[in-house]
RNA sequence: GGUCGGGUGGCCGAGUGGCUAGGCAGAGGUCUGCAAAACCUUUUACAGCGGUUCGAAUCCGCUCCUGACCUCCA
């Protein structure tokens, strides 16, 4: 654990060098999805860009506590605190209990996760478990002098604590420009401030999700989830937190608020905020309708789609680009992740086929590795590691064709390297099921087809190849040997 | 309007002062019965205009374009 990472923290809006408060233990929290819908494939990036950074700190031996909710109630259709509960509004138009939503919705999200190989987190909490904490939380900042409550709903006193702390320093935006921003034309307004936002919402008789609270039966409002539950599990301070960047200005904005009212501590040492997945230049989101779902990417069923991708060959273009830069989708672009992605794995696939001869390597394996190091030590670059790799991935295929040797501690080396970087830190993983029987079906037809071959009779080894590629299976002759793989 | 970004070769996408990532596509070559794969070589760059510097895609200024957030979204 010689490494110096160095993470982005919105907070410094600079590389910081990255010192865990208690070392070896990392805590890492990251907002996870509302499970109204299906997730979309910008929600994706988010998660697996985390997955990335959780994964780098367990390669590198930190002891990870890694915590991703699930919201599941208290997320408000429209803004200003009002309107209808985004689950309860599915479930009347999918003529379904709330619950029965959050449950096809958490699990619609697993199953996508599992298919982008992300890691589960080590905790899932969910708002609906958390509710005592809530409230205790929001009472705690009802005595610090930091909330009211109104008619059975308590607002956080946004004015009073800005007065005493920086409100705005995620985003470093003036508070005279947000109260310009937020002007209400309506009287009605039960809150103080124009930035109130609340903590705790009294249930209208209409609303399904409910729970008994000392202020009314009601339940939480959207931000106050995040700041019960890492407390809970992470503690009042704790090491990195994540999201997607839509979430800074108003999410994490008054997540910190929360906790500094209540425990008196600045919550989060590092604040990482992942870019958005754009279509055409414009942000993927559920609104804007130009999103598509994983399954939809992976089967090609959409207008804006030419053909389906495989989940690896997605996580692959995902990875491609830096997690702080947008990263504009187009079917070219996925095309290319695609051809890039089955090189990567058709090289490490060869490696044990190598073999080793020679006193030095054509490459220096250890400089190698040492740039991969670099790469994901600032601030998880991982297209720049990607770059490395595939300078490893002309090496592998240069020393099967004969123009280069590895030694063989250096081929030891080189296959450590790879399946570290590639699999367990990248996350990515071969996807032909290497099963025993279509190995055994393809070395015969391959047979056959020397055996043609060697006797000239070309009309019948042409035809095999390319009823092979018609099935979607590329025979590839080299010196020695024919080997094959999936278009 | 405010805050924070971005404009890199056909496409995607790294890169913050000199050594000009990478993937895909294109061109030429090697290999091959053919094809593919693989390897080698290679073309089209840093929005524009000024400035700082021996030297700028990289720093500064201005202009143009564009994105996100400020209202639910990772």
């Amino acid at each position: 654990m010689t490494n110096n990472i160095l993470i982005y923290n919105t907070l410094s809006r600079t590389k910081e060098v990255f010192e865990p408060i208690n070392a070896p233990f990392v805590g890492l929290y990251v907002c996870g999805p509302t499970v109204y819908s299906d997730v979309h494939l910008g929600n994706c990036r988010t998660f697996v860009s985390f997955d990335l950074i959780y994964r780098y700190l367990l390669h590198l031996g930190f002891k990870v506590r890694y915590v991703r909710n699930i919201t599941d109630a208290g997320h408000l259709e429209g803004d200003r605190d009002e309107g209808d509960d985004k689950f309860a509004k599915k479930a009347k138009l999918e003529k379904l209990e709330p619950m029965e939503i959050v449950q096809k919705y958490t699990l619609g999200f697993h199953d996508v996760m599992r298919l982008f190989n992300a890691l589960p987190p080590n905790i899932e909490p969910t708002a609906t478990g958390h509710i005592s904490e809530q409230i205790e939380m929001v009472k705690q900042i009802i005595d610090n002098g930091y909330a009211y409550e109104v008619n059975g709903t308590v607002y956080f006193d946004v004015e009073k604590y800005s007065k005493e702390h920086n409100y705005t320093l995620l985003t470093n935006r003036l508070l005279e420009d947000l109260l310009e921003g937020t002007r209400v034309l309506g009287g009605q307004d039960e809150k103080k401030g124009r930035l109130d936002f609340a903590l705790w919402i009294k249930a209208k008789p209409e609303h399904i999700m409910h729970w008994p609270s000392p202020w009314s039966v009601g339940f939480p409002g959207w931000h106050i989830e995040c700041s019960a539950m890492s407390n809970k599990y992470l503690g009042e301070r704790f090491d990195i937190h994540g999201g997607g960047m839509d979430l800074a200005a108003t999410h994490h904005t008054n997540e910190i608020a929360q906790s500094q009212a209540c425990n008196h501590t600045q919550p989060v040492k590092y604040w990482m905020h992942t870019n958005m997945l754009t279509v055409n230049g414009t942000r993927m989101s559920k609104s804007a309708g130009n999103g598509f779902l994983p399954g939809e990417l992976f089967t090609g069923q959409h207008p804006l789609l030419k053909r389906g991708y495989s989940p690896m060959a997605v996580r692959f273009f995902m990875l491609q680009a830096h997690y702080r830069s947008t990263l504009d989708f187009s079917n070219d672009a996925l095309d290319a992740s695609d051809k890039g992605f089955k090189r990567l794995m058709t090289a490490i696939a060869l490696l044990n086929k190598l073999k080793p001869s020679g006193e030095k390597s054509g490459l220096d394996i250890q400089d190698l590795e040492k740039r991969c190091y670099a790469a994901m030590n600032d601030d998880f670059n991982s297209p720049v590691l990607l770059s490395e790799l595939f300078e490893a991935v002309r090496f592998i295929n240069s020393v099967y064709d004969g123009k280069a040797v590895v030694t063989e501690s250096d081929l030891a080396l080189l296959k450590k390297l790879m399946n570290n970087f590639v699999f367990d830190i990248l996350g990515l993983q071969q996807e032909i099921p290497q099963s025993n029987d279509i190995n055994k079906l393809m070395e015969f037809v391959i047979k056959l087809r020397n055996e043609a071959k060697a006797a000239k009779d070309y009309a019948t080894s042409d035809k095999i190849r390319i009823s092979l590629n018609e099935m979607g299976i590329q025979l590839k002759d080299n010196k020695e040997e024919t080997s094959w793989s999936k278009i």
